[in-house]
DNA sequence: CTTATATGTGCATATGAGTGCATAAAAACA
DNA sequence: TGTTTTTATGCACTCATATGCACATATAAG
């Protein structure tokens, strides 16, 4: 057993996975909602309606998808009147995603005793 | 509808699309696979039943974990006589993170018609 | 050859999540 | 007010997957 875990390197561990068990990556690890971003990059701004005019799903569906990716950071929503119009919240988005990147590179780096000896 | 997108921001949308449908993030979208992820990186080296000693779950369910992380190139395995060691693949798993956000940083800044306005 | 240890696998079960329908709610318009 | 349009929500269904048990397989030891 390894007792000579430092506390920096718990910590360092405990960071990345608070980071891994966001709703980030489960956000992102669902097709279609994958597909609603390819969509929103390539279109821009767009409502409820013409996103889902555009998928095989229910528009309902789409509508709840759209939110949990807001919810995740990855969408931003604007009401207007009647339409919720949705864009990809880009510049948060890859930062939130240099972040996540950081922090395995600093557990990798930092705390596991052998991974790197390849 | 749009009909300046390039062939180009296609490619590069389908790029995107194809690495965010990998088994990468379905993978660690799993709060169990992550505490192996941290157990591995904290502890180096070690064999499954070492492993499922410090985890709830029964055997065979983290062997199979080990086995799903092991094909989405998060760890590798090596087997010695009866037993099989899993370590973090350290430096693909990162490559394959900065692969990941360049691409999305690539669609934002090529793509995606509004979303760097703010 | 028998036994013990470590891992893989088949199977049944439970839980979570995506899906679509029907319907409610909100807002613009006649 | 009544109607149309857009979105939200309650509900039931389906499907994927995590889980644990029992058993099979593989390898080492006696």
């Amino acid at each position: 057993m390894e007792t000579t875990l430092t506390h920096r390197q718990k910590k360092i561990a405990e960071e990345l996975v608070g980071v891994l068990d966001s709703k980030f990556f489960k956000t992102l690890s669902e097709p279609v909602r994958v597909q609603i971003l390819k969509f929103l990059m390539l279109n821009g701004r767009a409502d409820i309606g013409s996103i889902a005019e555009n998928m095989p799903q229910d528009r309902s569906v789409i509508s709840r998808h759209l939110n949990l990716m807001q919810e995740a950071g990855i969408l931003i929503s604007e009401k207007e009147s009647r339409h919720v119009f949705y864009s990809v919240n880009g510049q948060p988005f890859l930062e939130k995603l240099v972040d996540i990147t950081e922090k395995i590179n600093k557990c990798i780096k930092e705390c596991c005793p052998d991974c790197c000896k390849q």
